[in-house]
DNA sequence: CTAGGGTTAG
C-alpha cells in the first residue's frame, strides 16, 4: 500500500468523525476519479459515511456498483438497514446476499439479523437465526450471543434469553444490561433485581436499563424505588435517560407532586431544554393533567423533534383541545419537522375525540397523499372510531371489510361500542359475533359483549361470554380511582370507603344528591346491571369509585382549586352527569383522567362536549 | 473497513 493510500484512510478516519453529507459526495467523486473506489475498505468508508447521514439511497447507488462486494461492505449494508426506520428492508437484501453474491453469514451479518429480529418483535426470525447460529462455526460467538438475548428480552421471552445468558462464557456491561432489561421490561421485577444485584460493577447504563424497563412494564412503583435507591446510592445523574425514564413513571400512575418534584430536580441539574426530558415532561403534565403546565414545558423545549411535537398534539387531543392540536399541527408542518405515522394517530384521535368526521377524512387523506405514509390497522381503526362514533355507522361497516388489514378486537370493539351508544341492535349482533369469534383477550371486550347480548334479549349467548370468560380466565378488572391531595395519595374502590370519613363521604354525597334531583337529575339506573330494587340501584351508583374521589377532594383538598381524579376504566354515563352537576353545585373544576381520554369538568359541563 | 446494552410519543 502506498503512502498516498495510507494518507487517504487518514483522510477518511478524520472524515467519518466530523464531515458534512456533502463532504460525503466530494470524498466519492474523488474516489471515483482516482479509480480508487473499488479497494474494499475505500468502498465500505464511503458507505458508512453515507448511513450516517441516513442516505441510504446514496450508499445503495454506491453498492449496486461495486463489481464485487465482500462479506464486510454486505455487513455494513445491513447494519444500516437494521438500524434504520425500516428494517425490515433487511431481509431481501440478506437473501441476495446469499443466493446473488453466494456469501453464507458469518458472526457480523448474524448479530445484525439477530438484531432486526429483536426491531422487528419478531421471535420466529430471531429462533431460525439462532438455530442457525447454533450449527454455525461461530456458536461461541459471545457478541452475537449477546444479541440473541437481547433479541428474546425484547420478544417478552426473558426465559429464553437467561437460557442464552448463561452460555456466555464472558459477561461484560453489555450482557448483564441486556439481561436485566429483558427481566424488567417483561415484568418480571425479582429475576431483574437477582440478576441486577449479581453483577459485579454497576453503571448508569444498567440502572436506566433496570429502571426503564420496569416503566415499560407498567411497574412505576418499582421503577421509582429504584430512582430513589438510586439517587441514594450517589449514582451521578450526568445522563438524561434515566431522568425521562422516572418521569415517564411519574406520567403512568399520574402523580403529579412527584412530577413537580422531578421538574424541580431537572431544572436544579440544568437539563432545562434538554429535548428527552422536556418531551417526557410535557407528556406527564399532559397526562397528570395539567395541559397547561403541559403547554409550559413545551414552550420550553428548544429544539423540537416528531415525538416533541406528536407528544403536545396528542396532550390536547386528549384534553379534547382538538382546535389546539390541529394548529399545532399547523405549526410543526411550517417548522419543518415531518409528522409521522404516531403523530396521524394522535390527529385522527384529536377528531375523534371531538366528532369532526370530514375534518378526519381530510387528514386520513392527506396522510397517504401529501405525507406518503402508508396507514396502519391503528389509523384505520381510529377512523372507523370516529365514523361510527359520530353515527356514520355504515360507511364504517364497509371501511371495516374493505380495510387492507384484518380488523383485530380493537376495531370490531370500537364498532361495537359505537353500535350500542347508537342503539343498532341489528348491527351490534353482527360486530359481537365477530368479536367473539376473535376470543379478545381484553376483559372489557367481554363486558361489552354480555350488555350487547342482554339488550338484544340474546340469552343464550350472555351464558355463553360468561362462559368464555370463566374457561380463559379473564376476570372483570374492578374499578377505582385515585386522587392525590398534597403529598397523600388515596385510592378508593366502589363501594368503598375508609372508616374515619365514611360518614362525611356518604352525607355529602347524599346532600348532594338532593341538590341534583331538585335540578331534575335522573339516575340512569338501566346501567345497573344486577337484580336490585331502585333504591339499591341510586345507591350503588352513589358509590362508584370516582364520586367517592372526587367527595373526598371537596373535603380535604384546598378550596379553590382543581380538583383531579384518575380512574383506570372508562367514566360511566350517570358519572359523567353526575360530575358536570357537582361542578357547578360547588363551583369547582373536576379534571377525571380516565382510560382513554380527559374530562375538564367545570360550570355544569365537559370539556368532552357529552361526545366520547 | 463490519456486529451486541439504556432513549421520550400510540
Amino acid at each position: 500500500m502506498s503512502a498516498d493510500h495510507h494518507r487517504l484512510i487518514v483522510l477518511f478516519r478524520s472524515a467519518r468523525r466530523c464531515s458534512t453529507p456533502s463532504a460525503v459526495h466530494q470524498l466519492h467523486a474523488h474516489l471515483s476519479k482516482l479509480g480508487l473506489l473499488l479497494w474494499p475498505p475505500f468502498s465500505t468508508f464511503v458507505l458508512e459515511a453515507y448511513c450516517k447521514f441516513n442516505l441510504l439511497r446514496l450508499a445503495h447507488h454506491l453498492f449496486d456498483e461495486l463489481p464485487h462486494r465482500d462479506p464486510v461492505i454486505w455487513s455494513s449494508l445491513l447494519s444500516a438497514h437494521s438500524h434504520s426506520d425500516h428494517p425490515r428492508r433487511v431481509l431481501p437484501l440478506f437473501r441476495s446476499m446469499i443466493l446473488q453474491d453466494a456469501i453464507l453469514p458469518d458472526n457480523f451479518v448474524l448479530a445484525t439479523v439477530v438484531k432486526t429480529s429483536a426491531r422487528l418483535c419478531s421471535i420466529r426470525l430471531g429462533k431460525q437465526a439462532h438455530a442457525y447460529f447454533l450449527t454455525s462455526p461461530y456458536s461461541g460467538d459471545d457478541v452475537v450471543k449477546c444479541a440473541i438475548v437481547d433479541m428474546y428480552s425484547k420478544c417478552r421471552a426473558p426465559g429464553d434469553a437467561r437460557k442464552v445468558f448463561d452460555t456466555i462464557t464472558h459477561r461484560n456491561r453489555v450482557s448483564w444490561t441486556a439481561m436485566i432489561s429483558g427481566y424488567a421490561s417483561s415484568g418480571c421485577y425479582s429475576d431483574a433485581i437477582e440478576v441486577f444485584g449479581a453483577m459485579p460493577e454497576k453503571d448508569v447504563f444498567t440502572w436506566t436499563a433496570l429502571i426503564s424497563g420496569l416503566v415499560q412494564s407498567g411497574d412505576s412503583f418499582h421503577a421509582l424505588k429504584l430512582f430513589v435507591d438510586m439517587r441514594r446510592e450517589g449514582v451521578s445523574l450526568d445522563d438524561a435517560f434515566v431522568l425521562s425514564s422516572a418521569v415517564g413513571a411519574a406520567s403512568d400512575s399520574a402523580a403529579l407532586e412527584l412530577g413537580r418534584q422531578l421538574h424541580c430536580l431537572t431544572l436544579v441539574l440544568g437539563y432545562e431544554s434538554c429535548m428527552i426530558i422536556g418531551n417526557a415532561l410535557v407528556d406527564m403534565y399532559a397526562k397528570c393533567s395539567d395541559i397547561y403546565s403541559a403547554r409550559i414545558a413545551f414552550e420550553r423545549v428548544t429544539v423540537r423533534d416528531v415525538v416533541s411535537w406528536t407528544t403536545m398534539v396528542l396532550g390536547e387531543a386528549q384534553h379534547g383541545k382538538a382546535e389546539m392540536a390541529f394548529s399545532l399541527f399547523d405549526q410543526m408542518v411550517i417548522a419543518g419537522v415531518r409528522p409521522n405515522e404516531v403523530t396521524f394517530v394522535a390527529l385522527l384521535y384529536a377528531c375523534s375525540h371531538a366528532g369532526l368526521v370530514q375534518r378526519g377524512r381530510n387528514f386520513f387523506d392527506s396522510m397517504v397523499r401529501e405525507h406518503g405514509i402508508t396507514p396502519s390497522l391503528q389509523h384505520y381503526t381510529c377512523l372507523l372510531d370516529l365514523l361510527s362514533r359520530s353515527g356514520h355507522l355504515s360507511e364504517a361497516e364497509e371501511l371495516i371489510k374493505s380495510m387492507p388489514y384484518e380488523p383485530d378486537e380493537a376495531t370490531w370493539g370500537a364498532l361495537l361500542s359505537a353500535c350500542k351508544k347508537h342503539g343498532n341492535v341489528q348491527m351490534s349482533l353482527r360486530v359481537a359475533n365477530h368479536l367473539l369469534s376473535l376470543k379478545p383477550k381484553d376483559p372489557s371486550m367481554y363486558i361489552l359483549l354480555s350488555n350487547t347480548y342482554a339488550v338484544a334479549g340474546d340469552w343464550a349467548n350472555v351464558t355463553n361470554v360468561r362462559r368464555l370468560m370463566v374457561d380463559n380466565e379473564i376476570k372483570k378488572e374492578p374499578g377505582y380511582s385515585w386522587i392525590e391531595l398534597g403529598k397523600e395519595s388515596c385510592m378508593f374502590v366502589a363501594g368503598e370507603t375508609p372508616h374515619e370519613m365514611r360518614i362525611q363521604i356518604v352525607s355529602l354525597l347524599e346532600e348532594l344528591m338532593i341538590e341534583m334531583k331538585k335540578r331534575g337529575y335522573v339516575p340512569e339506573t338501566n346501567s345497573v346491571m344486577h337484580d336490585l330494587d331502585e333504591h339499591e340501584k341510586e345507591q350503588q351508583l352513589m358509590m362508584h369509585s370516582e364520586r367517592l374521589a372526587v367527595a373526598f377532594g371537596l373535603l380535604r383538598g384546598v378550596p379553590g382549586t382543581a380538583i383531579r381524579v384518575v380512574k383506570n376504566l372508562r367514566v360511566c354515563d350517570d358519572c359523567h352527569t353526575v360530575l358536570k352537576m357537582i361542578s357547578s353545585i360547588a363551583s369547582r373544576e373536576i379534571v377525571v383522567r380516565d382510560a382513554t381520554r380527559f374530562h375538564h369538568f367545570s360550570y355544569g359541563s365537559c370539556s368532552c362536549g357529552d361526545f366520547w
